[in-house]
DNA sequence: CGGGTGACCACAT
DNA sequence: AATGTGGCCACCC
């Protein structure tokens, strides 16, 4: 087994399910996954999904739109440059429009 | 083995 | 209204 610790793949198969152009936050994905209230294993999962290449991490921001990840990225632009290619509008590291391009798993999924 | 930290969120005061 | 604290679970020292 193994392979799979369940929280984290998860989140790794949410994450991949998160269609182009669209946001979603750690909280959306803790509380479509019923734990709402861990929403920081969901941040803990982002970083180990870093060794996960389909992981689109950058379309992961927390629930005001910011782009709290933006600094666990190789860059510090990084981030805001790949959800700008695709579409999304950044303004001093948040989501312009945020809840338009947000991509609720609870609600799509 | 124990404690602290962390890409967060919600509630309480 | 703003600030503080709690909670969750995994990983590092």
């Amino acid at each position: 087994m193994a392979t799979n610790d369940n929280f984290f793949e998860r989140v790794y198969d949410v994450a991949k399910k998160i269609p182009y152009g669209r946001v979603t936050t750690y909280g959306a994905i803790a509380n479509f996954l019923g734990a709402k209230q861990s929403a920081r294993m969901v941040g803990w999962a982002m970083n180990a999904s870093a060794k996960h290449e389909d992981i689109p991490a950058h379309r992961v921001v927390n629930r005001v739109g910011l782009l709290s990840g933006k600094h666990h990225f190789e860059g510090t632009s990084v981030m805001q440059q790949l959800l700008e290619a695709e579409g999304i509008q950044i303004e001093d590291h948040k989501v312009v429009d945020f809840e338009a391009h947000l991509w609720d798993p609870a609600k799509h999924l």
